[in-house]
DNA sequence: ACCTGAACACCGTTCAAGT
DNA sequence: ACCTGAACACCGTTCAAGT
């Protein structure tokens, strides 16, 4: 309560209606309500109950509210493994949290991968929390942020394809005979989960090996 | 020179202006001058010397143009190796040429990772090859396109992280002072080659692995 | 400081009208 | 069959005007 140097104005203080808080809260209710092509500044206005060009008092642009979400989101990526957990079983539970998040929000990805993660404390707590795991793990300070980097595009990949069709790869059978058999070999249901699980587990026994041969 | 079933219209007999190919080829010379930030059905036209409603005629929306973009780059992927060299030797000169192809076209990553193949000709050829060249390496078929889309997943996430500036993850010492370590650790110039050579190599190894399991 | 309302410069797409 | 020109329903964003 110290006092302002600007004397108050008069009037009901006419607290500000929208803050970053706010506005992201609306439209992750938004997108989960109705989907990201349903996601426009209008319609994030109306939402709020107040007009589109009021949100440009809070938020530059349309991108940096993207950016919002993808803090937001990765604020619940689960990263508590690394600490207690050996450094693979840690990464693992990390890359399953992580590619379940970006699957709901697939359209983000594109944005993420390219945008400096410095305006975004969560998503720098986050990198922090596994670049502190690996190197605790025994991984060289040159080669965190490759294994960081690669395990991160295998999983933003893995959540672009968890939004695709089950019949992506479906296809005349005459036209590509072994394509239409393997496709049909597959067993189980969700068939992007099962290329998920064995490319995560493929490339962690990879990093062990890598590991204990820079070790040994 | 077979007769056609209907009588020839009189006059000019006006070859259309447009096609599949010519659309195709003024994107592809559209993006790589301009980006596809420049890739607009009005400057697409303008390209063409035609007005912006003619482009309807011959392609049914923006979407389905940059499926034919799709299939126009996957056209130029070398799956050569297959065939002829080891299934892993091949897969591996495969991602590397697919990564180079996308890591240019990173636009088109979203689209492709959820849309059918059926439609796209040299798409179906290039899995076809893919599938029976794991076939003939000895994976079970129940198998091949869990692999195919796991290394897939990799490649596209990795086209995406190579579009991204190099500065990405770079933050104030004092916020995350492990990542500020580890990502000046970092050697050498082509960070996002890194780790995708990293990446690659940890899922080949991984792989060879996990075959010979199934073998034994 | 923060909001409204009107306007702007684009998008992709449709459609009647011409040949 | 294939093109033009005008129109439509949106976008994100800006800005003067109000409080």
């Amino acid at each position: 309560m110290t006092p302002s140097e600007r004397p108050r104005r008069r009037g009901r203080p006419t607290a500000p209606l929208l803050s970053q808080e706010k506005i992201t809260a609306a439209a992750v209710e938004l997108i989960e309500a109705r989907g990201y092509t349903a996601l426009t500044m209008a319609a994030l206005a109306r939402q709020l109950g107040v007009a589109p060009s009021a949100l440009y008092n809070h938020v530059e642009s349309k991108r940096q509210l993207l950016l919002w979400l993808q803090d937001h989101v990765n604020k619940e990526i689960d990263c508590s493994g690394f600490g207690d957990r050996p450094w693979d079983v840690a990464l693992e539970s990390w890359a399953h949290s992580y590619r379940e998040a970006y699957a709901r929000h697939s359209l983000l990805v594109p944005v993420i991968a390219v945008t400096p993660i410095a305006g975004s404390p969560h998503t720098v707590a986050m990198y922090e929390t596994v670049a502190a795991g690996l190197r605790a793990g025994g991984w060289p300070d040159d080669q965190v942020m490759d294994v960081v980097v690669a395990i991160e595009s295998f999983v933003l990949g893995s959540a672009l394809d968890a939004a695709a069709p089950d019949d992506i790869f479906d296809v005349p059978g005459d036209q590509a005979p072994v394509l239409a058999e393997v496709v049909g070999a597959r067993v189980g249901r969700d068939a992007a989960r099962a290329a998920f699980d064995l490319g995560l587990a493929t490339v962690l026994a990879g990093l062990r090996e890598r590991l204990k041969a820079l070790a040994g």
